[in-house]
DNA sequence: TTCGTTTCTTGACTTACGTCAAGGATATCT
DNA sequence: AGATATCCTTGACGTAAGTCAAGAAACGAA
């Protein structure tokens, strides 16, 4: 177990909400941070329940998500390594404003709320990086609420794939990272509305779905749906 | 102009943001904010200009929202006397990330981006209380995506009269603060389905509408189509 | 591989809500 | 107060997307 410490610290080093801080301080968090595992799709938190600290993810994936009355399910966002899971509450000590299930084996460093708190007003390097971190949580709302407000599934859909191509594309291609079940409760929807709505995309030709592969041959139209066009789908 | 100084420097303290700061660095503060002000209707800021600053509500409302490409609009939040509008922009420095324009006459003091990092760096307790506000407008955000997911219109109008209720409600009445076109907005519908629904509440005896004033008749009922009850809309 | 489970797809149907159009009610300004 | 614009309501209609149900395909465990 001893050896394992400094992997420990490198990895504390290069998450985003510790950057800047002196040794001194890792060494510290290094102390105190509790290493916890998930199994796939094990509760990690749950909705109301009164929030003791948070996670930072080390590997695997996590969704936060709202549950309907008749359980259907919206993801609020995906979680993965490096990331924070919970901060807010922790910061805010208000109840957890959602569920957190790990989507895959998962394991992550816990850092108790009253500790966190404690790091906080010695570092403000710390509140400086959490703050960019909100900032940027932020904007991702920002842009979900338009999207279920404003735009149409078909719409939120390729906007999904256009982003994906950016970040992930290789040539033409993209691949959904996750279930396309999953993929329907982040656009909120429904697997059966996504799958009539791919495809309607591949009989016109806009793409071309082999699992969890899809190969973007109209970028150009898709573009235009995620502004509004219709685009006869 | 001069014999409003003291106004100002005691609007600052009471201002959340500015909460806990040193007497010095509010009469700084005073030299640097500009006094603006925007009539009805006015727009502050649009959607994708550059943030150069941000704005303290002294007197009046604004809208921050955002619109579809046919022209729907989608309202965020509406931001009030002492709080903040566009800060997250000036303190990430991105560009704004929706429209802003005054539902009323309005004023407002206006501190330029580069005066506000130097405060930030100066004054932690700024920090803090900036955090603070994120953390909320965080958790209204998630609410709305909630509500926008899986809730239905009645549900949401339900929502929103019960919170009136809470906050401002002077016995079983509430009086909505916006114009009915407005709130369909803030709503995530249009005014015909607001207005249709209304009836059909009247109908059932849930409530009874006079202009702007609603009498709530049965919170009960309105409760439990907060939590996914049909009840015969 | 084979069995069993979960996930994905498809069709027929329903429905909440948006669109279009018009009349009525309120508010605002001089 | 009267005139004009804005806001609100109502009806008839269209449609995106959800529900229900049943097969097909993909995945995992033994």
């Amino acid at each position: 177990m001893n050896e394992k410490k400094p992997d420990r610290l490198t990895l504390l080093k290069n998450t985003p909400l510790f950057l800047k801080l002196p040794e001194s301080a890792l060494r510290m968090l290094d102390g105190i941070l509790i290493e916890r595992s998930f199994l796939k799709g094990e509760n990690i938190f749950t909705e109301g329940s009164e929030s003791d600290g948070f996670y930072i993810i080390i590997k695997g994936r996590v969704k936060v998500f709202k549950l309907s009355a008749e359980g259907k399910e919206q993801i609020l966002h995906i979680v993965g390594a490096k990331e924070l899971l919970g901060a807010v509450s922790a910061f805010a000590g208000t109840p957890y404003p959602a569920h957190a299930d790990a989507m895959e084996k998962t394991t992550a460093f816990f850092l108790p709320g009253k500790d966190f708190l404690v790091l906080i007003q010695k570092e403000p390097s710390v509140v400086m990086n959490m703050m960019a971190n909100l900032s940027m949580r932020l904007q991702h709302f920002t842009r979900m609420i338009e999207d279920l407000s404003l735009k149409e599934v078909p719409g939120r859909l390729a906007a999904y794939l256009l982003y994906l191509h950016e970040r992930t594309g290789r040539g033409d291609v993209v691949e959904i990272d996750i279930s396309k079940g999953q993929l329907a409760s982040l656009l909120g929807t429904i697997p059966e509305t996504l799958s009539r709505i791919l495809r309607k995309m591949s009989e016109k030709g806009l793409l071309k779905v082999s699992g969890r592969k899809v190969r973007l041959l109209n970028r150009k139209v898709l573009h235009d749906i995620v502004n509004g066009e219709k685009a006869g789908l």
